[in-house]
DNA sequence: GCATGATACCTAGAAACAATAGGTATAAGT
DNA sequence: ACTTATACCTATTGTTTCTAGGTATCATGC
């Protein structure tokens, strides 16, 4: 039933991900509150969402990781790989079509 | 594998096929080319993702229905129920927000 | 007269993705 | 001692979309 929070956010957990990495690396529970943090907590994705999304891209070659113990806590830093900049960009490329098509639907009044 | 084009789409067929209907009704297999053709090509959902739907939003009483027969076919015509409407409201009030809180991601680099 | 393509409706099953709801462990604060 | 914050993880569920069919009428080309 949580039909409010899933909607149109298709996509968009890799794309965030990608292009905060892309500015630094960070670890998985840094990346989640950054994401609540620059999006001005308009967008929240679990932990849940996030891990599994960093190991798949680390599996198809996007992101690289790198381990270290800090405080006690060990913590697995991500960085994004040539490859995941290529996917950023075509990702990003994507995400400005579909939203200036949807955009134009929704402005417009119909040849009226 | 599908992923390029199934990227990003979430709950977007449902804001498309309300803002559409807001306008004037249309019947289903003119609402798939509605959309072709009112997003440059750039989306374009199949018959098999739009019937459904119309028949969940009719179900919901977001749409209401009137059959006509033109030329011999046989045609159902949606319009947008004042529940639809408000629906309709609601989605592209989160669509925008949403879309501007990834906007600004996307294009901030990080308190650079 | 027959085949093809466009119009117009429909559904069942599969796949993709995110959301939920857990679980482990250390450190710090009360 | 207890709770909160940090930091990692996965399995299951649920939602939505996608694929791939199916039916029927009408118009066109051969």
């Amino acid at each position: 039933m949580a039909l409010a929070q899933s909607a149109f956010l298709n996509g968009v957990p890799e794309l965030l991900v990608l292009r905060l990495l892309r500015d630094r690396e960070m670890y998985g529970y840094e990346i989640v509150q950054a994401i609540r943090d620059a999006s001005g907590e308009a967008i929240g994705f679990a932990e849940g969402v996030i891990y599994p999304l960093l190991h798949a891209l680390e599996r198809d070659g996007a992101l690289t990781t790198r381990r270290q113990t800090v405080n006690g806590r060990s913590r697995v830093y991500y960085s994004v790989t040539p490859s995941g900049a290529g996917r950023l960009a075509a990702l990003a490329a994507q995400w400005r079509n579909l939203n200036q098509a949807i955009a134009g639907i929704l402005a417009e009044p119909r040849h009226a």
